[in-house]
DNA sequence: ATAGTGGTGGTGAAAAGTGGGGGAAATATA
DNA sequence: TATATTTCCCCCACTTTTCACCACCACTAT
């Protein structure tokens, strides 16, 4: 599963290359969607089956089940890899999470998030400045 | 089934193009009918026959009940792809969602949703505000 | 030092978006 | 009823975009 912090470069064609190491598990393609915290979110085609099954079954009648599932069903895109190992990033998305240049991805897992540079490390600072606050938090999830 | 978000414009003859990667799934027509939140809903035959019993069984008897079948059985008009994968839309569903030449498809799994660009944009911008609430519906799903 | 691997940019062919014209069907009118 | 006119729909064509493949450069490891 994926762990660590990569810097890539998106290029004028908004094409993002992929962690070397992870791309014979992503060749079969990806699904791309927003996330939280301004950032994307990268799902291998079996872990968003999962987490798209839960979604499919929200009822359209409530407002926030359809605020919900459009933005994270239409916030989605399934890509595939080029030869290279990348994928084309839809402007959408791009737009969404702010990126520019110069982008971090961070394996999370059971996801990759895709991150702009500048962002990335604005948050890192704020995090580490709170994490000890943070921690004390999680007691409650057994960490 | 349906993801993602995408752009096309509505010719002068109301024409809409769906989206390519859908097209072999829509050949054999499509229902069009009016939405929630002032879009279109499109649905595959089959998953508009499952809709349509629901609707179909909802008791007449109440007054909200009747509102909403009429609403989305008379709304409804079932059309067919044209040689380049467009439809043409009925002048009162296109007057329904107050769409002009840019339009936004937008995927939610089992049905499209059409969206004049400018709406769906200024909704994008107030589900980004409940972006909170919606996070934690995810807690919900397990997420 | 050299070979191999990985990041990045470019180019050409194929496909997709979009607009228009022509023909058939339908309706209206004489 | 026949003819003329209009409307609708299908097909064609052009232009733009996209995607797959290729090539180059840089860095690393042997």
């Amino acid at each position: 599963m994926f762990i660590g912090e990569y810097k890539y470069n998106l290029d004028n064609k908004n094409r993002l290359a992929l962690p070397t190491k992870f791309r014979k598990m992503l060749k079969d393609g990806v699904v791309i969607t927003k996330g939280l915290d301004n950032c994307l979110f990268i799902y291998t085609a079996k872990e968003w089956n999962k987490l798209a099954n839960k979604l499919a079954n929200l009822p359209f009648s409530q407002a926030k089940s359809r605020a919900f599932s459009r933005m994270m069903l239409a916030g989605a895109m399934d890509v595939k890899l080029d030869k290279q190992g990348r994928v084309i990033l839809p402007d959408y998305l791009k737009v969404f999470a702010g990126l520019n240049k110069k982008t971090v991805l961070a394996g999370l897992y059971n996801r990759l998030e895709v991150w702009d540079e500048k962002m990335w490390n604005k948050y890192q600072k704020v995090s580490e400045k709170d994490s000890n606050d943070i921690a004390e938090g999680l007691v409650d999830l057994g960490i």
